[in-house]
DNA sequence: ATTAATTTAAAACAGTCATTTGAATTTGAT
DNA sequence: ATCAAATTCAAATGACTGTTTTAAATTAAT
């Protein structure tokens, strides 16, 4: 009979405020209250409207994907290889260290990188795909074609990891290894120095003729990883 | 009057399985009660003898830093530097991926790296310095004397942060992105392609002149790193 | 004014763990 | 054997931290 419509303002007030602090926060991290809190009201809404804390963070994760995807691969498609690595690293770390200016959907995708919430894998591999092809591609472009799709994926993973050091290191021991304050200026500079160093290392791959003079044994894989995912 | 001397032997216990739980788990997921039902003490074992978890947390460290500090730095004395830096590479790799013979300290000291406690930041600086200025060391070797101290901390981090690859990802992300089970003939290629995607990046760095055509504004510093220390 | 949709504050609930307690047991000395 | 101190034990106690319910109060539309 009665159809009041002024809940629609709540939910919607509630969903982009959950995007934003989950997006801050992460899955795990941030609270229901937290959320409700920013977002003036009651902490019961969440469950009216969203029935729990996960069917939340799914809506949040889906309104993102659908309305503020912005370009992230950008326009790195332009120039040669090197040009296009460089970029692609700086845009990475710019993602990776970048203050409140950053995209709602880079953020949101970076905390579930760092400790996934286990309600994305569906979603997840869509979101990462096409990112991954492109740096792939990147290196490729540069190595040349005698390198096995192996070692492609190596340099991808070393790239990749020497730009996560902003993510997987806190920021305070990085500025104790480097001994001085993260200032922008110096943030530029390593990203420099790690174009330079991967272009370098990639370069090295695609001419290294296979077979090494020295090969110890290894140990065996045991995961090391962080946190688990949320039940 | 009386001195009983079985609760000696308690004691011991309780230490030396904290040793190996904390070890395993690090500070904040070793519970008190997986300690006490491993070494078969009652849970109240930990606070008649040590009082705390937290005690119990540092008397552990010590004990395994007078009884178990192996030389991990080991025999990367000798040889040409790009020898010394390959196998400094598969040392650190080894101990990030190693199974169950890898050594107290090493895992001990991993895990205080992965989540730090808090509780170990007076030792934890004599821990690594000598570790980093070995691999500094080497980095320089190859480098040559051109590079300035910040580059060489660049390299350091470039190479560290493509060894903790293992740490900070979880395995069966690293074998969805490798396409492969993570055996350990594939973490001794992954090796020798860190170092010789190191090796060529080091050397880039030595023999290049400074500035860069390219270097647009980047984000400003923000911390992403990983949970808090505990209280 | 009625009714259903919202909002609210407070309580309940669910987990996880470290720590205490107080009684029971063992030990070693007398 | 006996006594007291040292040790063990099972169970309880808290102390958190957060999510989810509840039941009553309020509001908007008819």
């Amino acid at each position: 009979m009665t159809k009041r419509e002024d809940g629609k303002e709540t939910r919607r007030r509630l969903l982009i405020t959950a995007c934003e602090v989950f997006a801050e926060k992460g899955y795990r991290k941030a609270k229901v209250a937290d959320i409700c809190i920013q977002a003036g009201v009651n902490v019961a809404s969440v469950n009216y409207y969203f029935g729990s804390k996960q069917t939340l963070y799914k809506e949040a994760w889906q309104h993102v994907l659908e309305n503020f995807q912005e370009p992230v691969l950008a326009d790195t498609a332009g120039g040669s290889p090197q040009r296009r690595l460089r970029r692609h690293i700086q845009t990475l770390i710019q993602n990776f260290t970048a203050g409140g200016d950053i995209g709602l959907f880079s953020r949101l995708y970076l905390m579930e990188m760092v400790n996934p919430s286990g309600l994305m894998q569906d979603a997840w591999h869509e979101i990462i795909e096409p990112r991954r092809r492109e740096l792939q591609d990147i290196i490729r472009g540069i190595a040349g074609p005698d390198v096995g799709e192996l070692g492609i994926r190596f340099c991808e993973l070393s790239i990749v990891n020497q730009c996560r050091m902003f993510v997987t290191i806190k920021n305070s021991d990085l500025e104790y290894m480097l001994d001085q304050p993260l200032k922008p200026d110096l943030i530029k500079r390593l990203a420099d120095h790690i174009a330079d160093f991967s272009l370098a290392g990639i370069r090295a791959v695609g001419t290294r003729r296979d077979g090494h003079p020295e090969a110890p044994a290894a140990g065996c894989g045991t995961s090391l990883a962080g946190d688990p995912p949320d039940p």
